[in-house]
DNA sequence: TTGTATGCGTTATCAC
DNA sequence: GTGATAACGCATACAA
């Protein structure tokens, strides 16, 4: 490095400093090409406070929608030239809590937070707010004033409802989530509006909920209603999982789908083209969330300084779309003309 | 920090140094949790040269397996205190050999790679054990002198085939993987090797090749079987998504699983539980693959100074287990009495 | 056992 | 336009 130059003028030219004339940035950038020199991380880190790391709290990292949105942030994290630091915090509210407190203390220059079911205080997000960057995604809470990336939940579900009804669905089951999870409020919402809009009247005794959410759940859920001897034409289900379960359940019971009961599930996982018949399923968009997310912390960590960060507090909620992929559970084989 | 003692006796007593008294020991120690201290990651890293980072190398994130793995890698990283830089490389010779030498430059602790199909020779990974720490994971080659983390795919395949034939199958078809595959290769053997352990006839025409391996392809593969007229009674698929495509193939064309035609997949994905009917596989330790490679480059990270890493190279093969999960697609309904 | 001094590789602040 | 120099926060060889 010292072959002709003093330090200070190579560091300058290699970072197109306007100071330095333009014949010596040439030279200086050429050799530095040549001895394939790339300039440390960590010196340079130590200087600029800055670790080029970005933590993510995740509540379960199982679920095929936690795929997408992880890997489309691995992808695009590399792009900027940004480390990942990922955790998951199991719906477990300490240990978000530790988690979080964890991750300012370890010098990371910002933060994507999915919170948990159990989340009940929001301090904990606040206080980190003050020290670090912090963009919420998927599970959001907008009393926290910062960057929010989600996608129309309440209206998907609304929309899936509705194509229930449209295929001719009259008293459609709502197999629901846990109590305290934030998107299993709004598909319900959507659901009872589908409902309230098409004048269907609502009856809590097709409304199921429970905290588990998978196929075993949705399985047991249809089975208990039959055994009650509830009618019904139409499912509509939280997430893929209890729908699986719950066609897993009508099939043993040669109940036909979609002719006698329609069924409708919710992310859109890779199981829906699967199974048997295909399932309708309202897609989330994962890599658009996991894209978006990478983003726009990487924007904030990049135009605002770490020292203005009380100023900035605002809330910004950035939505994506979903859309219904109808397949064959729900698609009626009603010849209209 | 300077309250009472040095800064050199401070940073003594953080990491129990022996030539430290006790009670200075406690007394720092204590201090340190109540101002809630956290040493300087980027500072330290500078100092000792040793970033806490592990590059991870993966042909392709999006499958159940991967996803499996990575996972895995992420729980156990975090245990022991070192961020990942995860990488895709597609299966793509050039972009291995560009994210290896990447990762090198940016200061990893060390490298987890699987290679790609494509890759052709080996002389980057041999030139990158001798700056950084490697261990290999899933695809491996035993021409690179370093720890890998694999599992017995001949063995499982051969198992797998020792079923079918157990279960009375005499014509079993193989759907085989793409002509690069390492792991493809491993199951055709272990296909082969069962057969004529069991004197079954091998016939070129029972066994399908592919480049691409999915659910497409194996539907495609077993119409152009059935329409050619070849009979058979047994399919052993290098993958779950052929199995899957087959399946549904057999199913269109009202073959019944398992009694005329038996499948039996590979790596027990989620969709084997799901699909209808469930699909016998064998299991692969993804989890274990994930968290053996961590634990093991950590260990070397820890344990080997990198300047004696020429000294160092010799290969450990850790092989883990698979297992056959014997579902409905092979279980014969003949009443053994 | 403890304190002092130096360096890790950069960037930033000065002078020149 | 360029060169010296301090500082980032920690670890360690050496002196005390």
């Amino acid at each position: 490095e010292k072959l002709q130059l003093s330090i200070s003028t190579v560091s300058r030219a290699l970072k197109n400093h306007p100071d330095v004339s333009p014949t010596t940035i040439q030279q200086v950038q050429r050799l530095a090409k040549q001895l394939n020199y790339t300039p440390n991380v960590l010196a340079r880190g130590l200087r600029t406070r800055h670790s080029h790391t970005i933590g993510v709290i995740i509540p379960n990292l199982m679920l095929d929608f936690s795929t997408k949105m992880i890997n489309a942030m691995i992808k695009e994290s590399n792009l900027y030239g940004y480390h990942l630091l990922i955790s998951e915090s199991g719906h477990d509210f300490e240990l978000e809590k530790e988690l979080l407190k964890k991750m300012v203390t370890s010098g990371v220059d910002g933060i994507l937070l999915s919170l948990s079911n159990n989340t009940e205080t929001i301090d904990h997000v606040l206080e980190t707010l003050e020290h670090c960057h912090v963009v919420l995604y998927d599970k959001v809470s907008e009393k926290i004033p910062c960057t929010q990336i989600i996608c129309n939940e309440e209206e998907g579900a609304y929309n899936a409802v509705a194509h229930l009804i449209d295929q001719g669905c009259k008293r459609i089951i709502h197999l629901g989530g846990a109590t305290h999870s934030l998107g299993a409020h709004k598909r319900l919402n959507g659901y009872l509006n589908a409902l309230k809009d098409h004048d269907i009247p609502i009856e809590e005794n097709l409304i199921i909920r429970s905290e588990k959410i998978n196929i075993e759940q949705g399985r047991e859920a249809i089975d208990h209603l039959v055994e009650q001897g509830i009618d019904f034409d139409g499912i509509f289900a939280v997430t893929d999982n209890p729908a699986i379960g719950a066609m897993q359940a009508l099939k043993a019971r040669g109940i036909e789908i979609p002719e006698q009961v329609s069924v409708v599930g919710f992310s859109d996982s890779r199981f829906a083209d699967v199974i048997a018949p295909t399932l309708t399923s309202v897609h989330q968009p994962g890599k658009g969330i996991g894209t978006h997310a990478i983003k726009r912390i990487v924007e904030q960590i990049e135009e605002i300084p770490s020292d203005t960060l009380f100023t900035y507090q605002k809330t910004k909620t950035i939505e994506l779309k979903t859309h219904l992929v109808v397949r064959e559970s729900s698609r009626k084989k009603i010849v209209k003309s």
